[in-house]
DNA sequence: TCTGGGGTCCTAGGACCC
DNA sequence: TCTGGGGTCCTAGGACCC
């Protein structure tokens, strides 16, 4: 509808290409009985749901407790997790057979910049309907796709045009598409901002950016109150960006409710420190900002942060730091008494060199010094277990206390997917 | 019978340097 | 002795995204 082809030619054309309910629709994919039904990829929490689940208004995020009360015959299925990469990436290919210059921000949806590729394919049109075609006929998924000017609007449409839908943004047309729509639909608007936006009584994006500048940013912040008003009138400069470097790495588990004991502390810590630093050394980083976070048994979390002078990535170093610092927010907190999540995560990356020196630091014994022999044995020893785990499988090997007892909710194997780059 | 795991970015105060 | 301002880094918290 809001296709006019012609005056699309001379303006840069962004594509965005969405997959529709990624998990569970490789689920109905790969087992046909699964089909028209209401699905939820997960356990203990929805990962994913079907249509057909979101019609009982069942989403991703939800206590499995939750959907299940929504919609009674909700059936729960297993994720076949490197199902998902492997589908995934082969829709990602795909667009890559219109245009090299492609930003994928997750498992299921990337940008793709197409202005070069007009003159090879045709329009951007006719590019996202062959890229829909393909998608269905080699993969057997549906996927949206949003096409305009900017990355913003290209990825509002592509949101707008789901379920298996395309639409097309004319830049003559861009803000009659752009400002009925619901505020929520802008790129950096949660549930806090929708509410305090919906306090002034500013529902839709055109109202917003209707909205003076000034109360914008006295409302939300300076940078946030900027970008969206940007965004709400359409200025949006992004390029699509073909690679991105992390800058940070980390992981965490959710525990039920725990008390704080040391055991479950070291225990948890020294799991998470082995999957963050394994991680680190795998792409030869380190990090000189360690961050520990704690949650509580009534969800408020806390942070503790140390920036060394010096990166490390080795297992037991990390470990070692992380004690300490979780150690010093529970010490803050001396009426807590039950956790219920712990998290690492390793900031300030740099590139590793090759023999690595890390820092010394003021902790009590020499393992946990690595500037010493024994810091680097301890690296040594760090590296030799990635290199077995390599070969043999990550079971392969596990440091002592690492084998976690109880059931978590997640299967590894997604934990092992959301670590993919 | 309360919510998983991986991230990014912004804010604000304080320390410290020039 | 008193008075100023800018820039950068660190830490803690929070909103948001997939």
């Amino acid at each position: 509808m809001f296709a006019t082809l012609d005056s699309m030619s001379d303006s840069p054309a962004i594509l965005h290409a969405d997959l529709d309910a990624f998990y569970a629709s490789v689920e109905q994919l790969l087992n046909p009985s699964l089909r028209g039904k209401p699905i939820a990829v997960g356990g203990g929490v929805v990962l994913a749901a079907s249509y057909e689940a979101k019609a009982f208004g069942v989403r991703g995020g939800m206590p499995g407790r939750q959907a299940r009360r929504l919609c009674p015959h909700l059936q729960f299925v297993g994720g076949h997790f490197s199902e998902y990469q492997r589908l995934g990436d082969q829709v990602i290919e795909i667009v890559r057979d219109f245009t090299p210059l492609i930003e994928r921000i997750s498992i299921d949806e990337a940008f793709a910049d197409v202005s070069g590729s007009i003159h090879l394919f045709g329009t951007p049109a006719a590019i996202a309907t062959r890229i829909r075609q393909r998608a269905r006929d080699e993969v057997g998924l549906a996927v949206s796709v949003g096409v305009a000017r900017t990355k913003h609007l290209a990825k509002i449409a592509s949101q707008v045009a789901k379920p298996d839908g395309m639409i097309v943004v004319d830049p003559s047309t861009e803000l009659d598409f752009l400002h009925p729509l619901p505020v929520d639909l802008v790129w950096g608007i949660g549930p806090v901002t929708r509410k305090r936006l919906a306090e002034k009584g500013i529902a839709t994006i055109g109202q917003l950016a209707a909205m003076p500048g000034q109360s914008l940013e006295q409302l939300l912040g300076r940078a946030i109150g900027t970008k969206l008003g940007e965004l709400a009138w359409n200025r949006d400069h992004r390029d699509v960006e073909t690679s991105h470097r992390a800058g940070s790495v980390g992981a965490q588990s959710a525990m039920g409710r725990q008390e704080a004991s040391d055991e479950v502390i070291e225990t948890t810590l020294r799991h998470l420190a082995d999957r963050v630093a394994t991680r680190l050394r795998a792409k030869n980083k380190a990090g000189r900002t360690i961050t520990t976070r704690v949650r509580f048994a009534d969800l408020r979390a806390v942070t503790r942060s140390i920036t060394l002078p010096a990166a490390v990535s080795a297992t037991s170093i990390l470990a070692a730091i992380a004690g300490d610092l979780v150690r010093t927010a529970l010490a803050d907190h001396p009426d807590e008494a039950v956790i219920s999540l712990l998290a690492i995560s390793v900031a300030h990356l740099e590139d590793e060199p090759a023999l690595q020196l890390e820092l010394p630091i003021e902790l009590g014994d020499d393992e946990r010094r690595p500037g010493t022999e024994a810091g680097a044995a301890r690296w040594v020893l760090d590296k030799s277990v990635d290199e077995v785990r390599q070969r043999f499988g990550r079971r392969a090997v596990n440091y002592a206390s690492v084998a976690l007892s109880g059931g978590r909710s997640v299967p590894d194997a997604f934990r092992e997917l959301a670590e993919k780059d």
